[in-house]
Parts: structure tokens; sequence; C-alpha cells
DNA sequence: TCTGGGGTCCTAGGACCC
DNA sequence: TCTGGGGTCCTAGGACCC
């Protein structure tokens, strides 16, 4: 047997923004702190829904995802505001920037939360030192109050920063699993939405206790390779590393929009479709990418939607070749009812200076087009002894013209077909 | 008066090739 | 004339997260 040396425990710590839109915007106006305070899109729109909020305005029932209407029922002097999300976005970035001055082993996650492996770090006072001192510079320098979970794995350390907020450290260990994570009912883990918490109580699982001691044949037929992985997660095995290279391999870059009003106006589908293909080459220039794949996503006004996808023969960047293949994806899949939103997604992304340079997309189905002509020539030929396109010249010379060829060349094909 | 927009990962069936 | 099984690609949809 290999003997693997043993590996030093890791010291990985979940950094998680407490409410962060809101705090972002309180940090830029602090009369605004205190304030039951939500962001939101667009409150005159029906797409005006819960960004985040502030605890005062959670305090008082509004949730993440709520609409407007509701939230402002719940809490009526609820202040709300459009977000701003180039604010948010130079906050991030100062948040990580900082991060990475205390170690490269920085991996963000999301605008507001990321990962760290501070393991190899000496800092005087250990560890839980380090992270009420990250705590309170974020706090100081940038007005902005997060949660720290620290642990042996990521998920530890996901759960950790979940369990106090505002401004907690929580250090979750292996031995502590037993009294701080298996009393969480079920749902409360991270992984687990709606659909497998049903399941799992159907089951007889209901906290995670339950799902750490479940048989894993019985996890891995009601859920597949995600049930194993759960079961080992609630015992506190989670062997994924830090990967600060992780937010460079992204698979997709979309843009959707739910429209004003449901329509079935196809000018307005199409110049919305040209807003998203902006939006997405927008992107893709500046990540250098190129995509194989376009997606089309219809939502109808009954909100049941589809997604319809084309594999490309070659990349694409520009927002020509998006809309044209999702036009044709459109044309291809719409059923005519009233439309409520529209989405675009490039998919299959490749590094653009990694893929060689092709033909054009006009080009490349040109070619192929050509070449099914041709194998049907050949077809006709061996089938018929004649070859169609000798007829088609002898046509030619009996009507003394010229015909032009590529669409005439088809026309031809169907009427010598039908000869037949 | 319901429910945005950005993603990731997984599954499952069919086509096609060996 | 009937037939196995594995691998890969493509497509559609579902679940989950922030």
């Amino acid at each position: 047997m290999l003997q693997l040396k043993p590996t030093k425990a890791r010291v990985i710590f979940h950094i998680d923004m407490n409410c962060f839109y809101a705090s972002v915007e309180m940090a830029y106006n602090p009369k605004l702190k205190g304030l039951p305070l939500a962001i939101a899109g667009n409150p005159e729109e029906r797409k005006g829904i819960i960004v985040t909020s502030s605890y005062e305005a959670r305090a008082q029932g509004v949730k993440t995802t709520m609409p407007i209407w509701q939230a402002r029922k719940l809490c009526p002097n609820l202040k709300i505001l459009k977000p701003n999300f180039p604010r948010y976005q130079a906050a991030s970035t100062e948040i990580f920037k900082f991060l990475a001055s205390i170690t490269p082993y920085v991996e963000p996650v999301s605008i507001d939360e990321g990962y760290i492996d501070v393991t190899d770090i000496d800092y005087e006072g250990g560890p839980v030192q380090l992270a009420h001192d990250i705590q309170k510079t974020i706090k100081d320098t940038l007005d902005l109050p997060c949660s720290i979970g620290i642990a042996p794995n990521k998920f530890l350390a996901k759960m950790a920063s979940d369990m106090k907020k505002p401004l907690g450290v929580t250090i979750l260990r292996k031995r502590d699993i037993h009294q701080k994570l298996w009393v969480l009912p079920i749902e409360e883990m991270y992984g687990v939405g709606n659909k497998t918490a049903e399941k799992l109580r159907k089951l007889g699982v209901e906290t995670i206790k339950d799902l750490a001691e479940k048989d894993v044949y019985v996890l891995k037929q009601l859920l597949g390779i995600n049930g194993v992985r759960l079961k080992n997660r609630a015992n506190g095995i989670d062997v994924r590393p830090v990967d600060p290279d992780a937010v460079h391999d992204f698979k997709s870059i979309g843009s959707s929009q739910t429209l004003p009003e449901d329509t079935t106006d196809e000018l307005e589908l199409f110049q919305l479709m040209n807003e998203l293909a902006r939006n997405i080459e927008r992107r893709m220039k500046r990540k250098e990418a190129v995509a194989r794949t376009v997606q089309l996503m219809i939502r109808y006004h009954d909100r049941k939607t589809v997604t319809r996808s084309k594999a490309l023969p070659m990349y694409i960047d520009d927002k020509e070749a998006l809309v044209r293949v999702a036009k044709e994806l459109f044309q291809l899949n719409w059923t005519g009812d009233p439309i409520r939103l529209l989405g675009i997604t490039a998919q299959d992304l490749a590094e653009k200076h990694q893929v060689a340079q092709q033909l054009d997309l006009f080009t490349y189905e040109k070619n192929v087009e050509k070449d099914k002509l041709n194998s049907v020539i050949d077809e006709l030929t061996t089938k018929y002894g004649k070859n169609p396109f000798i007829e088609l010249k002898q046509k030619e010379k009996t009507d003394n013209t010229i015909y032009p060829r590529t669409s005439f060349q088809k026309d031809f094909l169907q009427e010598f077909l039908k000869e037949k």
C-alpha cells in the first residue's frame, strides 16, 4: 500500500460581506445608517424586486427577491435605492486587493464573498486574531461589515461565516461539527435547496446530523453524485482547494432582460436581442473570450421557460454572429405566445489567443453548403448514372444561357429529383 | 399586482464512431 | 441477419447559489 504523508490541516477563511449593497450605500451616505434600507431594481416596473436589504428592513420581514410592493406593505417607511453596480464593484475590488496583500491564495466567489487559505501564514496571535484584524481593517478603512468563518475546509468555513452576522468571527473545527453543524435543519446546509430538502425530508432527514448518518447508497440513488458529496460535507469532508485561478476560467457569458410588458412584437424582440448581444460582445471582448455555442432563453407570459442552443462549427465573438444565431433559434422555436423575457448566453468559451484564426461564419457555412451539395451530386450520380450538373451544362447550351450558380444549383437539383 | 439577472454543475437521451 | 458496449459530442432542462 502506498503510504501518504499526513498533510497539515488547512486553515481556510470564508469572508462574507454583510448586506453588501446596502452596506456600501450606507458607507457612501452615512445618513442612511439605521434606516430600513433596500436595494431594488426599477421600482416603477414589475421587475422591481428586493436585491438586498439592511438588518433594520429584514427585522420587518423584508426579504431578498420579494417584489417591491410586498416589501412596502410590510415596511411602509422602507427607503429604496436603485442598485449602483459600479459602486459595489469598486468596493469589492478594494476588499479583494486587501485580501491579496495577506496571501496569494484568494478565491473570489462572487462580488461579496470569497475564500482565503491562510495555512502557511505565521500571524502573531494566530488565525483567530488574523480574522479579527481583517474584519476590523475592512470596517475601519471601507466602513463595511463582514463575517468570517474559520475552518479546515471551504464547506465548513462557508457554514461558519453564516453562523454569526453581522461582524461575526466563527471557528468551526472538525471536532465542533456535532454541536455546531449537525444541529442545523437540513435546508440550512449550503448546497441543499428547496427541492433537495423536500426529497431528503421524505426520507426522514431533518437535520444535517441525519444526512451525515444516512446510507450513502440511498443518497446516491436519490440525488446522484450530489448525494455522496452532501453526505461527505455533512461529515466535515471537503478537499476542494482554494483556487485563485478559478475566477479566470469562466464557462459562459450571458445577458437577459424582462420586457416592460409581455409582447409578441418581433421588432421589439429583435431590438432586445441586439441589446443583449451588444452587452455580451462587450464583456467577451474585455475578457478576450470567444464562444462556440449560443443559447437562447425564452420566458413566456406564464413564466414557462425554454432554452434552445446551437453549437457552431467555429468560435465567434461579435454581436452580429450572436444575433444571427439567436434569431435563428428564435424563429425555429418561438410558439407565438407573448414573451416576458429573452436571454442570450455565449457558452463553450475559449481564450481568443488560443484559438487558431478561422474563417468567418458566413464563409464557413457556405462551404458546408457546398459540401452538402457535392455529396448529394455524388449520390445522384451513382444512383441514376447521370450527373445532374452535366445535364445542367447541356441545358445551358440549349437555352444559350449561363445560370447563376449557387441558388440555381439547388433549384436544379430539386427539379432533377422530381423528374426521377 | 409575485417572483431579476448573473452564473455553475449535473443528468439524461440521442447520434455517431469504433 | 443480428448484435455489445464504451466514448464523445450535442442538446434540453433542473437544481442551486449570490
